[in-house]
DNA sequence: ACAGCCATGTAACTTGTTACATGATTTT
DNA sequence: AAAATCATGTAACAAGTTACATGGCTGT
């Protein structure tokens, strides 16, 4: 829901119009992250069907703005107040997941896994140290990433320490049930 | 896709039904990421629509088990051998997000938002610290969420000083363009 | 026989993404 | 007039989630 909720808080500021939302996203988010325009076209007609927002009559350009319902207006405070669930963002950890599973498949290459993630930890790291940041916005984003980062190599040692006493294990044994393998098909 | 390339990884050690793979999914990630039951089967079907899996005839208890297709084993152990993008895994970074526009949007209270997201972080690191793991998977979850969550409190401290010296800046004016506002409808 | 779990599925939905189509306006 | 850009949209898809339906098996 960032992207819904990144406009709806953006159009408190006054109605907008599709590209004028794509401009803002951009100059108020470091720029961290692209947004594509067809996007943006598809989160206001969704909005627009949730009641969040309401489209006025195209402008002298023929363009067309939206702007906030008083609904709209209330998920947009009630977004911006609310902490950032850790993780509940509906995105797995997928590197948590990937190593677990790996220390547990026979096969896998554990320590192989580790040193890929680190290399590319370590080599992202770098290349945001030769990153020259344009503005503060920027600078906040790019901390965000470096500390992320950091934070993945820490725990990636922490992990080795603990999954060196880790061994894999075999598929368990499915409990047998009765035999009436119904003929379908 | 994590979830996708974890089943496919479970299935390399040999076919499985759809709840052994929700079970081995669990007893192989540590317990943190509930997998929904309904979630199996649709990515199996996707899986075998795609050509990674194949299904078995059912076996003695009317189960139905899948195997891996060579292609699915190929995507597995690419899966396995490829490090997690930094961020690339679709989830925008929303604490980076609204932070910045909370900084930038007049009448965004930022101080308020980081004191908010600030005391939700430093509760979930209490409430992790509290919790005693049962096994090394477990161990190694908690370790990758409790580093994270220091990374949130670092990182917000250095946006805090960072963001000391930003303003918010109200919506650019959009260009003006031809007055040929089409009178559709 | 009945309750409850095991196992499989389906339909509808969400956010996000891609590729494409269309016109209008500005620039050259 | 042609080319580039602005602006809006549509259609289709992906991954994930939810709620629900169904039937077989198990234990009492």
């Amino acid at each position: 829901m960032s992207v819904r909720s990144a406009l709806l808080s953006i159009l408190t500021l006054g109605p907008c119009y599709g590209l004028q939302l794509a401009g803002e996203f951009e100059r108020r988010t470091g720029g961290a992250e692209p947004l594509r325009d067809a996007q943006v076209y598809t989160t206001l007609d969704r909005l627009e069907r949730d009641g969040a927002v309401r489209a006025l009559a195209k402008d002298d350009s023929g363009r067309v703005r939206y702007e906030l319902t008083r609904e709209g207006r209330r998920e947009a405070e009630r977004w911006l107040a609310s902490p950032v669930a850790a993780e509940a963002s509906g995105a797995r950890d997928e590197l948590a997941l990937k190593l677990t599973l790996a220390a547990t498949l026979p096969g896998a290459d554990l320590a192989g896994v580790m040193a890929a993630q680190r290399e590319a930890a370590r080599a992202a790291l770098e290349a945001l140290a030769g990153a020259e940041p344009d503005d503060a916005l920027d600078r906040v984003v790019l901390a965000r990433r470096r500390t992320a980062l950091e934070a993945e190599l820490d725990w990636l040692d922490e992990a080795s320490r603990i999954l060196a006493h880790v061994s894999p294990f075999p598929l368990a044994p499915p409990p047998k049930r009765g035999r009436k393998a119904r003929h379908a098909e």
